[in-house]
DNA sequence: GTCCAGGATCGGA
DNA sequence: TCCGATCATGGA
């Protein structure tokens, strides 16, 4: 890790890099010796944050402003949106305390819906592991990346053209199981152009489900993740196994938030709250 | 050995 | 439309 990387400050109240980078909706972030590291949009950045100061190394104010204030999310108020959610589901409170600092990332829409695609019936380290292969087979050395502790932290995600021509058999030595076919169809049908990301970015969210579902290995869920997490599509809601559970029990008013402006966001709350008591919703 | 993971697909009711 | 079986893999 470099001192001489350039860097960016910022002020941010109601946010948190740790909690925002950890909390399963990307899988490309490590902290080391107390910064989070990792690659998006082809730079390879080191976050550090102390309250609500934020510095953000190997970023100039030109990167910042065109990248990583839209990646994180910066010109949002959370505060706001934890108002309107808990209005919605007061029983959500609790869970937006726990989850104060996380904020929707934007992220790439070909890695989130393809990330997606891999978390399938699966946990988030096999997750990150398989993605590290990927990144480090064929994705292309990230600017910045000589700065990296770890070499597949360096890399980019891979384009869907080069997904494209990897063989199944290799993404199952990369551990993907049955999501090896899943992975090949995705990767051909996007890079054959049979989606347009450019018209799914405008394009209203029912028809961007339906789009994306269309593509084999593409469900609900993971249809649902790369519209909230790749498109900012903060209506979201993309329901997993433990999510189900919560709304069984806990938050059984949760389902009053589906098709509201910030449902995405409350989900994401729940997912935090999940993650910090499992106890309360092991089966 | 069993159970589970940020699920999707398929066939049959 | 809905339901259950099935799909690899590795960690607990």
């Amino acid at each position: 890790m470099s001192e001489k990387m350039p860097s960016v400050e910022v002020e941010c109240r109601n946010f948190s890099a740790k909690d925002t980078l950890t909390s399963g909706q990307c899988f490309r972030w490590t902290e080391r010796e107390g910064r989070m590291c990792g690659t998006a949009f082809g730079r390879y950045v080191e976050v550090e944050q102390n309250g609500n100061h934020v510095t953000i190394f190997g970023t100039d104010e030109k990167d910042y402003n065109e990248i990583w204030r839209k990646y994180f999310d910066f010109d949002r108020d959370y505060g706001e949106i934890k108002r309107i959610v808990t209005e919605l589901e007061p029983r959500l409170y609790e869970a937006a305390e726990y989850a104060a600092g996380v904020h929707i990332l934007a992220q790439e829409p070909w890695e989130t819906l393809c990330s997606f695609v891999i978390s399938q019936n699966n946990n988030i380290p096999r997750i990150r592991g398989i993605i590290r292969k990927l990144c480090l087979n064929y994705g292309e050395r990230a600017i910045g990346g000589e700065n990296a502790a770890d070499e597949g932290e360096a890399k980019t995600f891979p384009t869907a053209e080069a997904l494209a021509e990897v063989s199944e058999e290799k993404f199952k030595e990369f551990g993907c199981g049955y999501r090896a076919a899943y992975l090949t169809a995705v990767s051909q049908s996007v890079a054959r152009g049979d989606i347009d990301f450019e018209y799914l970015r405008s394009a209203p969210t029912d028809e961007a489900r339906k789009m994306l579902r269309s593509l084999k290995g593409v469900g609900p869920k993971v249809a649902e993740c790369a519209l909230l997490y790749g498109f900012g599509r903060l209506e979201c809601f993309p329901v997993d196994v433990w999510i189900r559970r919560a709304l069984e029990t806990e938050f059984t008013g949760g389902t009053e938030l589906i098709g509201s402006e910030f449902a995405g966001i409350a989900q994401q709350y729940i997912f935090e709250y999940i993650r910090r008591n499992p106890e309360k919703f092991s089966k």
